[in-house]
This record gives structure tokens, C-alpha cells and sequence, in this order.
DNA sequence: TACTACTTCTACAAAGTGTAGAACATGGGC
DNA sequence: GCCCATGTTCTACACTTTGTAGAAGTAGTA
């Protein structure tokens, strides 16, 4: 499961399908799935709102509500969340990030 | 499950039973679980590399292997990994943050 | 040695995930 | 207007994780 969203976007459940045999072919974990596959899949992350679909058109087509990245920042986030005392999380977190990443963060932060 | 380890440290599966019961007097969630329920858990934890015991006292006494804090930081360190564009996360991740996270952040990205 | 306190084993239910067949829907061609 | 191909939904099963706990084993102590 979990983020096929590194593809395009809108995409039918065949051509999923598809996408995943051929990154099948080029090492990357060999997958060969059926297409009802796909769409349980599709589904379940639609019920679980990381997936949108349009109804209209016969082969509906599949979405990803939010890029890869605003996906895993919102996980961060919630991560954050979770502990009472946020300052040291994010003490801890600082002292975990490589250099060229603390470099990033200066960065964004100064013209925040 | 998770975290019990608001409270000091080094327990023993009972004085944690106990200790979760409590809890339940205010507020809180209102547990009241069997002994070998804090067993099984304890032994799950440790199986997954969070939690560790001393084998040799009688009564066993556990101890969270990380702090909440560490633990909560490394959550976030693993997401961050998983996206190719570390830098594209961060800035989401920047922008969802209080301002007084913000400022937490310079300061402690200031004095690296 | 037997009792008591503690730990380990085994178990079961609910939720989540991976996978797919069977059944149902529908637009387009004959 | 009816049937087929194609696509979607329903149902299903296996496996894992999590929450919960009884039954059975072990060992220190009186």
C-alpha cells in the first residue's frame, strides 16, 4: 500500500495497475496485483480521505488529496502533537537532522 | 498501549497496574486492567526495542529504553525519511508550526 | 515443602492491510 | 432494444497488530 503517489496524477485504476507492474520490472519490489486490487486499495484510502475520485467520468479517475510531502509534514505534526512537551521534542528532532538539513530550516525560518 | 511512561521510571508491572487505575480517578480514560495485561504489553514493548527490564529482581522492574521526547523526535525523523525531498517536507512542515515553535527552532538551529 | 507472588504461554476479538474472485452496472455497437 | 466489454462494488480470506486476560509454570519464603 501507502503513497503509489510518486506517478502523475489522476489516474484510472488500470493505469495504476500498470505503473506498478512496470516498476516491477526496474527492481524496485515485484508487484503484479489484479486491478480490484487497485481499486480496494483506492477505496480504502478514499475512506480514509488521502484519496479523492472523480465519479463522473466511466473509468473514475484517482487523485491524491495532498502531495507526497504536505502528507508526511502533516505526520510529523501529529507526531509533534503527541507529546506534552513540544520544545524538547523539537530540541531532540534538531539534534537529529543533518547538517545541510539544519541549513534548510535556517533558512525557511529567517523569512518566515 | 503506548507511552505510559508519563509517569517516573523503572516500575514494576504492578505498581504501572496500579498507577494506570489512578489515572482513571481523574479523568484521564478509565482503565482498569489485569495484571498480566501490563505483562503482555510490557513484553511486547520490549520486544519492539522500546521498553527494557531487569531480569534479575524478583518482582522485574521496566524502564522506557528512550525518553518520550527522543522517542516522539525519532517518530518524526523516520517520516521525514520516508519522502525523496526532504527539503520540500521540511518547508510544509515549517509552515504548519506555531510561532512560538518557530521561535523555538531559531533558537536552537542559532546556537548549533 | 507448600503457599504466594510473579512471570510466561496461550487465546481470542477487533482493526488494519494485502490480495482477489464474484457479482453488479453501464455505455456503445449491432 | 439487447448484449458485451470494461469497469466498479461486494464479499472474502489470510496475516499482523493491538487490547485484554485466564491458565499454567516458577521460584522465594515461611
Amino acid at each position: 500500500m501507502d503513497l503509489l503517489w510518486t506517478a502523475p496524477e489522476a489516474s484510472t485504476a488500470n493505469d495504476l495497475r500498470d505503473r506498478l507492474a512496470q516498476s516491477e520490472s526496474q527492481g524496485q519490489e515485484g508487484k503484479d496485483l489484479a486491478v480490484t486490487t487497485v481499486l480496494t486499495v483506492l477505496s480504502r484510502l478514499e475512506k480514509k480521505g488521502l484519496v479523492e475520485r472523480e465519479r463522473g467520468t466511466r473509468p473514475h479517475r484517482y487523485r491524491a488529496v495532498s502531495t507526497r510531502e504536505d502528507h508526511t509534514a502533516r505526520l510529523m505534526h501529529e507526531a509533534l502533537g503527541t507529546a506534552p512537551d513540544r520544545e524538547a521534542v523539537l530540541a531532540r528532532f534538531i539534534g537529529s537532522v543533518t547538517e545541510s538539513e539544519a541549513a534548510t530550516l535556517r533558512r525557511l525560518l529567517a523569512r518566515g
